[in-house]
RNA sequence: GGUCGUGUGGCGAAGUAGUUAACGCGGCGGUCUGCAAAACCGCUAUGCGUGGGUGCAAAUCCCACCGCGACCU
């Protein structure tokens, strides 16, 4: 039987200290952490993302200094932290979009490349919708957006593109949320480049093992650890990290992705959470400061509330509440 | 003490006689196989300060009381 290579993945909602376990856990084990979160892929984005320091400052690219390094994503460059390198964290510009399907691609790729130095391949992150990618080997064709297809899709009301969907293709339509106007339109949008919305190759379920929260891939066994904290402590932990942030700069930082990097307002303001509200506050139409912390608290204890939701579904995530039990837990699945 | 105003769910607020009391916020729960920090959905007042009265019918009109606010003496 062949053996297949192990890979950890530390997941929680938001500010349940999952950067700073993983790093931890990845000294203990001779492991190398690979990111999924979907807004630390982008550079620029430090402070609001909360991404964790980097050990050589000078090493990494000057942010903001000149646009040409700027501009590109560096591919698979690790960003070391604690000594411990991580992968896609500021492997593209925020001007691109980077997206589940590139994430699958390049977490694959790296994945293959830890384990083949012998190193365990942790990841850590809460974007849940990624992560499943990996663990199920979901895998999406890539389709570039259509802009000016989506400026037009976007005045229709929703029913009228829900019956162009059916049209185009009635299987997607027939699963699809039918309110749901982005989806909608990216189901239209792969249709139209396409011809159809291709059904997903995802292996059938029952190649994971609930009793020990593991599942398999191909190659790959994968032991899911959710870090558990009860609901007050998570808004304790996310308020007070909210005040470090506004301390540290945040509001700053989105200013200069504006001014400098010119990003736009709309740009910025997709990104969600403090990138919505903060070019509200820079724009004055948010008044004080205050209101904006405010704004931004309850955008995170909502994203915290929909993380956990969607964690939950997953029964083969084990819960566990702290580093040691995380460090136990890994124990037993690396030793069979 | 007097006058005027006001009292609706945890909060803000509509409704000023007639379908099961708008809506927003918050709270709770959920969806997701294609931008996921996004997008989307559901639930959340047998009751309108209290007690009486008028009416077929009252949150809505009348009276009294209580609370709050403003002004006056």
């Amino acid at each position: 039987m062949k053996v297949k290579s192990k890979i950890i993945i530390i997941l929680g909602p938001t500010s349940s200290g999952k950067s700073d376990i993983a790093i931890k856990l990845a000294k203990k084990f001779n492991g190398e952490i690979i990111s999924a979160d979907s807004r630390q892929v982008y550079r620029g984005m430090d402070i609001g993302t909360g991404k964790i320091e980097a050990d050589h400052p000078a090493e990494i690219p000057q942010r903001f200094a000149n646009s040409k390094s700027y501009a590109g994503p560096s591919k698979n460059k690790s960003y070391l932290s604690g000594k411990i390198p991580h992968y896609l964290i500021d492997n593209a510009s925020p001007r691109t979009n980077y997206n589940a399907a590139k994430f699958k691609k390049d977490a694959e790729k790296i994945i293959a490349n830890i384990s083949k130095r012998r190193k365990l391949p942790i990841i850590c992150g809460g974007t849940g919708f990624w992560i499943k990618s990996v663990v199920d080997d979901i895998s999406y064709p890539e389709v570039k957006p259509d802009w000016k297809l989506r400026k037009k899709l976007n005045s229709y009301p929703t029913e009228k593109l829900f019956k162009m969907l059916q049209k185009l293709d009635p299987e997607r339509a027939g699963n699809i949320d039918v309110k749901n106007k982005v989806r909608l339109i990216r189901a239209i949008e792969i249709c139209k480049t396409l011809g159809f919305v291709p059904s997903l190759s995802s292996s059938p379920s029952g190649r994971g093992c609930p009793v020990f929260g593991t599942s398999e891939g191909e190659n790959y066994d994968f032991l899911q650890l959710g870090i558990f904290l009860p609901k007050e402590k998570l808004h304790e932990n996310i308020e007070k990290r909210l005040r470090k942030r506004f301390d540290q700069g945040m509001i700053e930082e989105v200013k200069n992705l504006h001014y400098k990097n010119k990003l736009s307002w709309k740009k910025i303001e997709s990104f969600g959470l403090g990138y919505f509200w903060i070019p509200k506050y820079l724009r004055k139409e948010i008044a004080t400061k205050e209101e904006l912390f405010q704004k931004i608290f309850q955008a995170e204890k909502d994203y915290a509330k929909r993380q956990m939701t969607w964690f939950q579904k997953d029964k083969r995530i084990k819960w566990v509440p702290d580093y040691k039990n995380i460090e136990k837990e890994t124990l037993g699945f690396i030793k069979n």
